[in-house]
DNA sequence: TTGATTGCAAAGCATTTGCATGCTA
DNA sequence: TAGCATGCAAATGCTTTGCAATCAA
């Protein structure tokens, strides 16, 4: 995306945050600030450890506490989006002029690639429409092996022996 | 389904346990006997803390670890299902011989609908095809709004203050 | 000044692990 | 008999909460 953009987009998404602290009585301050800041730079997914990690080196004092508080403070007011990779934590993509999308998940080496698919989209809501069930929200994950490990594992043991993502590394090219 | 045609099933499914258990040079025994036994009763999903309570009832020596261990099992020997409707505790559905289905979450009531798509199975598996990905299983949820409590729910208040789904009631009587 | 916010430590939960005892094969 | 299984208690890992001190409005 174009840098002129992007800026133009934290701006908006600074004042999406500051009217939500507003509407809700809350007070703005130079944590809350910080950390917006910091998930507005990242790309992709960040659990709150992630986050937490990079908020400390611009400033030691802040707290884990801090920082989870805010990240539901940033999905609240619709800038951020928890989703899980199965590994038990809490990831946070961004919301806000983002276009929606789903994830597959490789279980070898827990690889994340964004995909997109308009026509799937379009399934649900007719399922839901059908069920008189109204969305809001939805998630769909394919776990299975990407294309480099399919090279690398020649044996298909790992997936007999009922494999459990255990993602670590998260992050994908393959996505636009 | 008839109980015959059930009946039969269970049989099948005692002895892909049994077989996996021989493979991987483990043991019979009672307690694993019977909490497969008590999950071969259940319908819909269970948690792990759902199960032990139903095999307290038959029997109260038997342990919550045991029941976590088994259940890890079940999911080996390809007879359960983890899934999680985003409450931070583990499901376990029926696998063997049991289509494949997705889930709609009221995130109101928490009731969880059953439903399934062989378009959205179908496209799925085209988007893996594109990005050279070799599924093993997806999982897809909705959450949203069900028809019930679409009814009850007038100011959009709950839906507006960052409604995380606390899922505690499980069931579903729509989907067939 | 008032009451929201912070950061620490402690508490909560679901799940896992260590270990002595018990039991299958 | 060997060593896997069990059940308890303790540990773990992520997340939330209580609280006194701090700070925004």
């Amino acid at each position: 995306m174009a840098n002129e953009k992007k800026k133009e987009r934290f701006k908006e998404e600074k004042e999406i945050f500051e009217n939500h602290i507003k509407k809700k009585g809350l007070r703005r301050t130079a944590q809350r600030d910080l950390i917006l800041e910091v998930f507005l730079q990242t790309e992709e997914h960040v659990s709150s450890e992630d986050l937490y990690w990079l908020v400390q080196q611009k400033d030691k004092s802040i707290g884990y506490t801090t920082v989870y508080r805010t990240l539901k403070l940033l999905a609240e007011a619709g800038l951020a989006r928890e989703v899980s990779f199965g590994d038990g934590k809490t990831y946070y993509e961004h919301h806000y002029k983002h276009q929606h999308h789903d994830h597959m998940i490789c279980t070898e080496c827990g690889k994340v690639i964004e995909f997109f698919s308009p026509e799937i989209e379009q399934l649900q809501d007719e399922m839901a429409e059908k069920h008189g069930f109204k969305p809001t929200y939805h998630n769909l994950r394919i776990l299975g092996i990407c294309a480099e490990c399919q090279k690398e594992v020649s044996s298909a043991d790992s997936v007999a022996s009922g494999a459990q993502p255990r993602i670590r590394v998260i992050g994908s090219r393959f996505s636009k």
